[in-house]
DNA sequence: GTAACATATGAGTATAACCGCATATACTCA
DNA sequence: TGAGTATATGCGGTTATACTCATATGTTAC
């Protein structure tokens, strides 16, 4: 019912490089292209990607940890956005999200899969 | 004596992701940050971080491979130094690289090192 | 030529990352 | 309450990454 608080996974780790290996992967950059549009809740993204229910939800787990998204829980789904105060605080990531990732191609192909969708067939 | 043209690693991996891979490590973040205000030959990066040589070898190729520095070879030694190219490309790399290496405690402190040291002992 | 040095690379090890399957947890609805 | 569903998590296997030691390669200087 409340927003998760983003709870960085720092350890001892600098936040920028817990940042980057968030980053880092293709799979969670396609998580993020989508989320940039509106948010969506886990079996959206994991039928839009194509991936494993359990694979979703740690990838989206390692995004909250670095801070990237945060989550809130609705009847029995959990809805994840982009979490603004990360982008604001660091600017270059507005720039991977909105511009870069809008290059590749799979990522092009999950918008039109997620817009073609008559919403999702669950939530 | 020639620039050593950067060779993605690409593999079937997205050069982005490659990018970001290169960046999600702290000590190449520190290597970055040193590179950004001069070229640098390898037994100055190893001195200033303090690391093994072989280990400063290792993570200048992981760099040159993501396209993120170039080098050349100057008598025995080979200077690294900033891909231009790929920075221009990539806008968000000159923020990480330029800003928010910066704001990194250890990466200010090697900053220091580097100005106090007397030039390199060897080269 | 040889010695000394700078750098790259092979081999081995330890750790972390990613994935799939199965199961636990939490919620809804009848 | 019990069935059904959405999500998280424990576990095992596989692969990737980072590090160290030792060695190979290429250069300079004698």
């Amino acid at each position: 019912m409340s927003i998760t608080a983003y709870t960085h996974e720092s350890g001892d780790k600098l936040e920028l490089v817990v940042i980057l290996k968030a980053l880092a992967d293709e799979t969670r950059l396609r998580m993020l292209h989508l989320l940039k549009d509106r948010e969506l809740c886990v079996c959206e993204i994991e039928e839009v990607l194509g991936i494993q229910q359990s694979n979703a939800s740690r990838h989206l787990e390692k995004l909250r940890n670095a801070g990237l998204v945060c989550s809130e829980k609705r009847a029995q789904w959990v809805y994840y956005q982009l979490n603004e105060d990360t982008l604001q605080r660091y600017p270059f990531l507005s720039i991977i999200i909105n511009e870069e990732t809008s290059q590749i191609p799979c990522c092009q192909q999950d918008t039109l899969r997620l817009e073609n969708s008559v919403g999702c067939s669950r939530c």
